[in-house]
DNA sequence: ACTGGCACTCGTTAACGTGGAGTGCCAGGA
DNA sequence: TCCTGGCACTCCACGTTAACGAGTGCCAGT
């Protein structure tokens, strides 16, 4: 049975309704808000075939109807346009995001902004390491056995590593490897550092073997294997405006939201197009997440994505307005990088 | 009305009963729980005494009792004793921060370990900039016109900001520059920092004189002036344990929570003594957090606090068991940190 | 192909009654 | 003086019942 126009000017009439009120909609209650033109004997037999296809459903025998992952899913494919941003939310983004002093305050800045504009969870990833480049490599001697690693990427991160060294190293030699280190890493991607910094050991002094592999092996384990991905969330407690808007409790969503892999992994984008991506409900494979939806997208300087952001919210949520907004912050943060 | 032995053992029973089951406790249970030697009838009388003083209170006529906010201080201050911790608890703190490898590490360990021994939400604070000295200054030169500063603590962090130079610095001179500084700041603590910051400026060459000034203003302003206290946050999905634990929602909580602000003032502390404190109910000055109760000592290595730690939960909570673990893990931390 | 009418379903809400846990008080006993 | 058993009372929790109304499916008519 094909869906005629009109049947699904009747779904979107059902989403819209629905999102706005949270409440499931009648045939009548339908006709008056939405001026289609036929009367609500019709609207449900219209009702009667998209429930024979799965795209809306009763929560009990003469109740609304509620539109389904499935209608959902339809409803952002097909029937919905984005809509445009606000003047009053383009200068929120501006107004919170100038003044940013290094990458951590941008990446709370957005996660803030984007949690308060749709009013649901957010979260952002820092640029992903395996997409940075390194910058600088220093090496702060802590003790004549310790040393400090810190490096510099371009996407601005920084992260350091405390090397324990099998033998003491005197200043001038940290000077040296410094240098050393620097000629061979800057400007390197970090997904390429392995080679190189294996070449580091072999091209060593002798006398400097051992340290430089102690060095070299932390570099590799904690920088470059383990992917290293961190991430800021905020607006929990948009979780629990409807208050059982969730249905069950909100356990099972805080408990999901404290695992960072989890997170990344709803998040996680290609490196290539920054595309908008929208999971609905059941679309989603974390089994505490069901009954949530995930709008997402990667940002990045120019065209490559570096990290990726998003929110989560009830599948019951305003899909084309969080799509713009999602979408509007990750450019905006994309600028700002590009900046520096 | 002074209360005698037995009328504190009965409000003792109350709040381990009440804490145990959630539930208001009655005169019967409560002499068949605990071998009180005395009939229902007695204990009654204890109750209307111990409610006069405005230690317990019932929800409603003809329901148990349930211990007030000054019950449960009396508690703490008088009645209970700090419970050992279990084989099984020490050996979790140890497996837990054993293989952390930086300050980052640390700290997530320890906020997701005392979650999880406490089953309540915790908080932990990073050690404070003002209470750490300068252990290294680094200058990365990102451009010409831009200078990445590197600021590494005695205490482990490490923050970066990013400074626009208003003219050209050569490489040679950013050498000179950081030479410089790191003799004049290395081993400073940062409380002390801006009048030494000052003389550099006002020593500095009158070619450089604008550069440092802006370099110095940027430490001035993002490192010192503006106490940037980071913290750490986990176990809020314990929040939703009892579900309705927690009358009305648990939307002003997780609205204090992701304030900052807020959670640092509530485990403040100190430098001096790690004493463990315990804010009960209405004691808490935030008004959101009435109704929940903290637990919150402050860490560093040696007897010197240099931040704080602690965990939020519903004033029905087991104060001994919660300010062990606080304590214990507190000073587990410390330790990890003074090897350092 | 659409519409009005109608019988039916079923969740929501309020009113009502009952059972039981817990209390306060009192009179008697150690 | 302090404790105890007994007793009447209160009030929440829970289940039952009834009225209401929104919404549906179906059918006959246009």
């Amino acid at each position: 049975m094909a869906l005629d126009d009109r049947k699904l000017d009747v779904l979107r009439a059902i989403v819209e309704d629905y999102v706005a009120t949270q409440e499931p909609v009648g045939s009548k209650a339908l006709v008056e808000r939405h001026h289609l033109r036929v009367s609500p004997a019709t609207v449900r037999n219209d009702m009667a075939a998209l429930e024979e296809e799965g795209y809306i459903r009763q929560p009990h025998t003469s109740a609304g109807r509620v539109p389904t992952d499935r209608g959902y899913r339809l409803f952002v494919d097909k029937l919905s346009t984005i809509k445009p941003l606000s003047p009053a939310e383009r200068r929120a983004i501006e107004r919170f995001l100038v003044g940013a002093v290094d990458l951590d305050d941008v990446v709370h800045r957005t996660v803030r902004l984007l949690a308060q504009l749709t009013r649901q969870v957010a979260v952002v990833q820092y640029p992903s390491l395996a997409r940075s480049a390194v910058r600088h490599l220093e090496l702060v001697p802590i003790s004549t056995t310790r040393l400090m690693v810190v490096m510099i990427t371009d996407t601005g991160r920084v992260e350091q590593r405390l090397v324990e060294l099998p033998t003491p190293m005197p200043e001038t030699e940290v000077t040296e490897l410094r240098t050393t280190i620097n000629e061979k890493l800057s400007g390197r991607r970090l997904a390429d550092a392995p080679p190189l910094v294996q070449a580091l050991v072999d091209e060593a002094e002798p006398t400097q073997r051992t340290t430089v592999a102690a060095l070299s092996s932390v570099l590799l384990e904690t920088l470059v294997e383990r992917t290293d991905e961190r991430l800021a969330l905020a607006g929990t407690a948009n979780l629990a405006r409807g208050l059982f808007d969730f249905q069950g409790s909100l356990r099972p969503i805080l408990e999901a939201l404290e695992e960072e892999v989890v997170l990344l992994k709803l998040i996680a984008t290609e490196p290539s197009p920054a595309v908008t991506r929208v999971l609905i409900g059941d679309e989603n494979e974390i089994e505490h997440l069901r009954g949530t939806s995930v709008v997402s997208t990667g940002y990045g300087p120019g065209s490559t994505a570096v990290g990726g952001m998003g929110v989560l919210g009830p599948t019951r949520m305003d899909y084309p307005a969080t799509i713009a907004t999602v979408s509007a912050v990750a450019r905006y943060v994309g600028e700002l990088l590009a900046q520096n």
